[in-house]
DNA sequence: CCATTAATTGGCA
DNA sequence: TGCCAATTAATGG
């Protein structure tokens, strides 16, 4: 028996709310790298993650990919088609390590949204952050060097989903390689790992394994 | 162990 | 910085 965690925008949410919405939805495993629906293919479902790492990205005819956004726990995606009346997936999603979603059906999710004054006020607060968070993004690749962009990521993961250590670094444990990060900030993974070097030799990063990465964020 | 993927490195546009 | 090629390292059977 499954449970949806009160975390990310849930976090808050009365039981009964929480509750509300698990009911409408049924639980799904996903191994890592599955596609969990294609751009432009009809918006049938929301997704809510209860564990793991999932994306959303587009793709030229190159096959360069660019990644839209990062779900982890307690995230719901995506993000249309709530607030506005689009009924086509905006890109494609694919997991990118072993996950769990709660997968709601387009008409549930609408009707939860219309009919919960708590939950929608939550939810729109919720995408309100994402769109926020797009636009620092976006900025950040404007204005800033390689260098600032992995930074920032790191450090916003770090605050989000980070693990707090004794000595105050977190650990980034999500399974994400330096590919996922290099297609989420716009770069190329081999500036990617040469920052990430740089980053190590500065002090401000640790490398403990392969999707594992050690941070710190003062000092 | 091998086969696959991820990460690194150097050279060049 | 990006792109390409060549190597090395790590991961998962």
């Amino acid at each position: 028996m499954q449970q949806l965690p009160a975390a990310g925008w849930l976090k808050g949410l009365s039981e009964e709310a929480l509750h509300h919405i698990e009911i409408k939805g049924v639980f799904r495993h996903y191994p890592s790298k599955e596609t969990v629906f294609l751009q432009k293919s009809e918006l049938t479902h929301y997704y809510i993650v209860v564990s793991g790492l999932a994306n959303a990205y587009r793709q030229n005819e190159d096959g360069k990919r660019w990644t839209a956004g990062l779900f982890s726990k307690g995230d719901l995606f995506p993000h249309v088609g709530l607030l506005d009346d689009k009924h086509e997936y905006p890109a494609n999603s694919e997991t990118l390590s072993e996950c769990t979603l709660l997968v709601i059906p387009r008409n549930e999710m609408r009707m939860i949204f219309a009919s919960n004054p708590q939950i929608r006020l939550y939810l729109t607060l919720f995408l309100t952050e994402k769109s926020q968070d797009l636009i620092a993004r976006f900025s950040d690749s404007v204005l800033g060097t390689a260098a600032d962009r992995v930074l920032s990521f790191l450090k916003k993961l770090a605050c989000n989903s980070g693990i707090r250590e004794s000595d105050g670094r977190y650990l980034i444990d999500l399974g994400l390689t330096e590919q996922n990060i290099a297609e989420y900030i716009g770069v190329t993974p081999e500036t990617v790992s040469r920052v990430l070097n740089r980053l190590c030799e500065e002090g401000k990063v640790e490398k403990l394994a392969r999707k594992k990465l050690l941070v710190r964020l003062q000092t």
